[in-house]
DNA sequence: CCTGTTCCGATGCGACCGCATCGGAACGGC
DNA sequence: GCCGTTCCGATGCGGTCGCATCGGAACAGG
């Protein structure tokens, strides 16, 4: 067995070198020259990872919805001693990604949302990682407010962080604006949950 | 005085093949070339109306950013008659853009925003419009019910509308799906108005 | 050491990009 | 009829794109 390459692994690396340029000047600055050089290989290199650029974009966004939805799930699983009501509240706040540390991630995302209204594959990939977070809020709001349809709520509230992200990116509010739009619609969900 | 063209028309006429392009391929399909195809003008004439590509989108961003604000203006004037709370309610499915007749519309919004992220030029073009729609949601909120921050409403509102609008794109929601959780946040608005 | 296999860096290709240039068509004033 | 001005279609240029190709480096088994 000759030479061998961990494929996975540098795959992830090209994946971070492709949603780092994303993030700093849009999905078309994404090209392959300028990713190999980001991610410090060779051009060569991120041919023979992915067949082609689409395959590339696929597993980039497959990778930060993957990041998302995993620190989402972390976030659950570091405080399960909080009230479910502040829970929800802490759950949201990170799905929104307001935080100035995760604003490469959600300009990303941002970016991978756009082009996904054109694209089905990605469009595909997006709502996979959409319904993930869908059931985990789902599940946390049926658990903290006695309502017909938790669901419901669960949907109200991803499409209000993602509105309010995509605000705070073009400077229309600032992340404490967000932060408190936020919390405000948290606190009328949880004082009058009837559907 | 020689020949005489109407420079803003053609401006007009340009900035609706951008905007058709935007829709149906991304706004990386916006080339010169294709533009001007779409327009069926030459690339010389869209060079002679924008300087640059760059101007050229911009002017299109305000172009599509008149279109919604005027038609938001005009759904006022021609329901003057009804209450306000429904005035708002059919004033956010405008904005929401969920008519498939709209899509297109929507689709082209999306896509600047997502390059506004990365682009003060056009994150700027994009605050207009918005601080334009946020101006006239929070005056009909402060009509229609009591509460002491009516531009808190306005806001979150129209974070629900542009979140429920992407989702809406890839197909996560749809616009029957869209339009119920819209009318059942406004419910719930009307409900409990207090901050 | 040699061989077979895997990997990759370099290079080339055809296509397309934004932009600049320019010759001539179109047309009002004299 | 000629002129001056405005406009635009055609063309070319330098650059970058995604992708295909290929020679050789790297390395395990014989």
């Amino acid at each position: 067995m000759p030479k061998q390459v961990d494929h996975d692994e540098r795959r992830r690396l090209i994946a971070d070198a492709v949603c780092a340029l994303i993030d700093e000047q849009g999905l078309e600055a994404a090209t392959l020259r300028d990713v190999a050089a980001r991610a410090d290989v060779s051009m060569g290199a991120v041919q023979r990872c992915f067949r082609t650029k689409g395959e590339m974009l696929q597993f980039a966004l497959a990778h930060i919805g993957h990041q998302v939805t995993a620190r989402a799930h972390a976030r659950l699983r570091a405080a399960p001693a909080q009230s479910p009501a502040s829970t929800v509240g802490h759950l949201a706040h990170e799905i929104a990604l307001l935080k100035t540390r995760h604003r490469a991630q959600a300009r990303t995302w941002l970016a991978f949302l756009a082009a996904a209204a054109v694209d089905p594959a990605l469009a595909a990939g997006l709502r996979t990682s959409y319904t993930d977070l869908e059931t985990l809020l789902t599940d946390l709001i049926a658990d903290a407010v006695d309502t017909p349809d938790p669901a419901h709520h669960a949907h109200t509230l991803l499409a209000l962080t993602d509105g309010l992200t995509a605000h705070v990116l073009i400077g229309q509010r600032t992340p404490a604006e967000a932060e408190h739009l936020l919390h405000a619609h948290l606190s009328r969900l949880w004082a009058h949950p009837g559907e």
